[in-house]
RNA sequence: UGGGUCGGCUAGACGGUCGCGGUAGUUGUAAAACUAACGAGGAACGUCCGGGCUCCAAAGAGCGCAGUGGUGGGUAACACCCACUCGGUGUGAACCGCAAGAAAGUGCAACAGAGAGUAGACCGCCACGCAAGUGGUAAGGCUGAAACGGUGGUGUAAGAGACCACCAGCGUUCUAGGCAACUAGGGCGGCUAGGUAAACCUCACUGGGAGCAAGGUCGAACAGAAGGCGUUUUAGGGCUGCUCGCCCAAGUCUUCGGGUAGACCGCUUGACGGCAGUGGUAACACUGUCGCUAGAUAGAUGGCCGUCACCGAAAGGGACAGAACCCGGCGUAUCGGCCGACCCUCCAA
RNA sequence: GCCCUCGUAGCUCAGUGGAUAGAGCAGUGGUUUCCUAAACCAUGUGCGGAAGUUCGAUUCUUCUCGGGGGCA
């Protein structure tokens, strides 16, 4: 991800590439032990599984995406967490689309 | 009525929908698709003990080291569990106890105090002496966590287990009960033998080492260099603190550098769970019958919606916590809910 | 998953059954100086937590909390 994007939220830092591959997109999570005991660090990545499924329209191929998570995410709602989410998101897209 | 002790169970339920994991079946050359039933815990946690399993040739001996520590039983085993004994706490139900040995030996006890361990003599008491002091004594005072039996009497110059009575404690022995720890009672002895063993130690019993990243099969990749000790007179290794014994052995060890980090087996049917019966006070064991109940490899349980229960006036809330080879315990965390047995207290009879 | 280690002052470390736990640096106040530094004097701050053994625990034992390291 040397050659990514990078947006950084209250709980959240996400870094995109897009590159020209072929292959489909790519999604990783990163949940470093400073989130919480091993419940709360599943919780993170299962949550953070079912979001981006229901958001896979928005993304091209060649994509990758990398979240990692920060301490106190695992306090955040469904709904507190989604928003932070779309906000980072919509940061990354529409700066990438500018740029190019 | 209020308060409490102990034991057990539970850890929201049902449905719809989008997804995940392995398993079975069907289709397919394959990739994969579809269907079905399953899919985290009482602690999965801490890793504090004990085992199974695997490798170290087999798992040998002695010393050392470590652990356990009332008795009997349970168990594959244990530091666990059950029952009992002893000691302590509580009005009680109950609870707590690393609960062997201090006359085998060595050590330790600061400060205070006269004295801290084969006792001792500061004040005191008594005798002698004008006095200084000398001798006797340990009842009383003081210090301390702890001071060498207690009470009463006899006795004496004053006193003292010096002697006596009772009591407490010690050693030894006998009787009765109990598998035993131990309990009850009697005789004899000597008159007191202190504390600490989670200080060294002694006694009894137990323990070979490492751990599933164990270990095995297949496959992929790479590049060697320097040095030490050896090649039948035994280097090095198994082996870990030492010694002995045994085994392997022609290579092996150290440092630097380079490469790989994929797949499969191990892997989930087990000291397994439910129910019934029998034996046992119990822990538990045996017999019969029924059942199959996670197996991932960066790690599978999440999102949305509805109904009903719980708490709250409502908004809203719902603990601790996530398997990684598997079991048996212990310890720790935990919002709550339910059931049973028992104790104290209040009222009534 | 398994194994091994360490917690003492703000920091780096001693100590070890005995009263009031030390050393260096740092901090605070003062002396000196026209001012600062240096120097000198004074001073505060602690045994990760809880039980137990002991007359007495930082030390011994058990449990627990937190940190660090290792493995094919």
């Amino acid at each position: 991800m040397k050659h990514g994007r990078k947006a950084t939220n209250q709980h959240l830092v996400i870094y995109l590439n897009r590159a020209d591959n072929a292959h489909p997109p790519r999604f990783g999570f990163v949940v470093a032990k400073t989130v919480g005991s091993a419940v709360q660090r599943n919780l993170v990545k299962r949550r953070s599984r079912a979001a981006i499924r229901e958001r896979l329209s928005n993304f091209q191929l060649g994509d990758s995406l990398v979240i990692r998570a920060l301490p106190g995410l695992a306090d955040l709602s469904w709904n507190e967490f989604t928003q932070e989410l779309d906000e980072s998101l919509n940061k990354l897209v529409a700066s990438g689309s500018e740029s190019r």
